[in-house]
RNA sequence: GCUCCCUUCGUCUAGUGGCCUAGGACAUUGCCCUCUCAAGGCAAGUACACGAGUUCGAAUCUCGUAGGGAGCGCCA
């Protein structure tokens, strides 16, 4: 039997962590066992499911590299087969009408709220035998009154629940459209969902899936139901941290293979490892060593391994989107060459690529200002001499490179009885207008010959006036 | 309220009866390295929710308690 997983969102919003999170598992695991990964969209709920919406998650999909190998499927062109499913049921009497109206559902449950009992529908409609002509009507499915039904979940373990314990649920509406459980049952049973995973919010849905299965006959696929993930301060997931669209994960500078490696070690682990490429998550992974507890999101952890990755990655592999944030930032930069450079030199100082780029645009924009205390702590007018006296050596330099010119200013600090530090923060500071950089020979080199001397040349008549 | 689920450092986790005076990682603090900032290295503090039981021995098994979460819609 070859594993089919699916991950199913519903249109209603953008795709979020907790979503990718579960569509990282059901990817992960078909690709671990050379399945097949189905992409369906749950869109029946035609008053919240929206367009936008749809292409959102499509785009996040695409983004965290999470491809689909069938569909995607949209619920809404299914409404023939969902029609023809329920016909059949009701045929067969695993299915029948109810003609109990909203006010009178309502009042059920409240008076079963008032005695203490879980409100349920009490099955008054199962029996029925008459039908009053022409009036409005639910269907529901005959789940069995007695016995146990008991979900073997690969991340929980065996969960029992009594029969007596489910109602009959709606499964088609009013208007005739099918209801969400009968749809993922029906979709399940037809797309041959071999594993079923998914958030643990959804186990209480569960026995009730798997008792329609059964009547209709199906083999139920086997379940795996991940832990939720929670905000940073334990709470539900909310848009302070977390729930937010995946694609500003992007917007903020954030590696697609950092934040799959950061919400694979939410719930599963492999020994001691907290780095993983997308290659070793494919080789590593299972559904059975997921554990059973929620997780809080740790954005300082997210932040760490997004520095651990871009360190990792090929530096032309970050190329692309620094030059994407350093536009954002009104700076154009064409030489690749240069930004690879860039991205060696300023990987080890960025937790993300937006902040690459903002600590990076000085090298395409030369010093507005300078950072005044620095300038008064390192900056006096012997440092001006001896900086002019060094500019016109490296004037001379070839050729321009971080080693020639880390031995040249070496080689005269010793000269001069300086230290390089003496000297370093000044360049730093008529370079980059700051008193932070990369290091000063790298810098430089980057830089290139002309820009870096005419930089240290204003500095020093900005600082001599 | 009822049903179901969960419970190891602040956070993510290792751990499946003796290897646990509980390991790693993020974060925090200190030191080292050092031209700045980082990165890196080293070190420190911090956890088995509680109570019974089983056992020679329990973080690991059982039961109870507490706390947290989910579900109980003509929403998905």
């Amino acid at each position: 039997m070859t594993v089919r997983t699916r991950f199913a969102p519903s249109p209603t919003g953008y795709l979020h962590i907790g979503g990718v999170r579960t569509a990282l598992f059901c990817w992960l695991y078909a690709r671990r066992f050379k399945g097949t990964f189905v992409l369906r969209i749950e869109d029946t709920d035609r008053e919240r499911s929206t367009g936008e919406a749809i292409q959102q998650i499509l785009d996040g999909m695409k983004w965290v590299g999470l491809d689909h190998d069938e569909g995607p499927f949209y619920q809404t062109q299914r409404f023939d087969r969902y029609k023809a499913v329920l016909e059949s049921m009701l045929d067969q009497g695993t299915a029948y009408r109810c003609y109990c109206s909203k006010d009178e559902l309502e009042q059920m449950r409240t008076a079963q709220t008032a005695r203490g009992e879980k409100p349920r529908y009490d099955g008054r409609c199962r029996n029925r035998t008459s039908a009053p002509a022409g009036a409005p009507f639910v269907v529901r499915f005959k789940n069995p009154l007695d016995g146990e039904i008991v979900v073997e979940d690969v991340v929980h373990g065996p969960v029992v629940f009594k029969n007596a314990e489910l109602d009959d649920l709606i499964i088609a509406r009013s208007d005739g459209t099918p209801t969400y459980n009968f749809c993922v049952v029906v979709d399940d049973m037809d797309m041959r969902i071999t594993h079923v995973i998914r958030g643990d919010d959804h186990l209480n849905n569960t026995p009730r899936q798997m008792n329609m299965l059964i009547a209709l006959q199906s083999p139920p696929p086997v379940y795996a139901h991940l832990p939720m993930i929670l905000g940073s301060d334990g709470a539900k997931l909310s848009k302070r941290h977390g729930a937010v669209s995946v694609l500003q994960y992007r917007d903020e500078g954030f590696l697609p293979e950092a934040l799959l490696n950061y919400l694979v070690r939410l719930g599963w682990s492999h020994g001691d490892q907290e780095i993983f490429s997308r290659q070793q998550m494919l080789e590593l992974f299972d559904i059975v060593d997921v554990n059973k507890s929620a997780s809080a999101f740790n954005g300082e952890k997210l932040a760490w391994l997004n520095q651990q990755h871009i360190m990792r990655a090929q530096p032309a592999r970050i190329v692309e989107p620094l030059k994407w944030h350093l536009q954002q930032l009104g700076v154009t930069a064409d030489s690749d060459a240069q930004l690879e450079l860039i991205v060696l030199a300023q990987r080890e100082r960025a937790k993300t690529i937006k902040e690459m780029a903002a600590n990076s645009v000085f090298f395409f924009k030369a010093p507005a200002a300078y950072d005044e205390k620095a300038v008064r702590k390192h900056v006096n007018a012997e440092i001006v001499a001896l900086l002019r006296e060094l500019s016109g050596r490296l004037s001379t330099l070839t050729p321009w490179s971080a080693e020639a010119i880390h031995e040249s200013i070496n080689a005269f600090a010793v000269q001069m009885g300086q230290s390089l530090g003496k000297l370093a923060q000044p360049i730093r500071l008529a370079v980059t207008g700051g008193a932070v950089s990369p290091p000063i020979d790298a810098t430089l080199a980057i830089l290139g010959q002309q820009q870096a001397l005419a930089r240290i040349a204003a500095a020093c008549d900005a600082w001599s006036a």
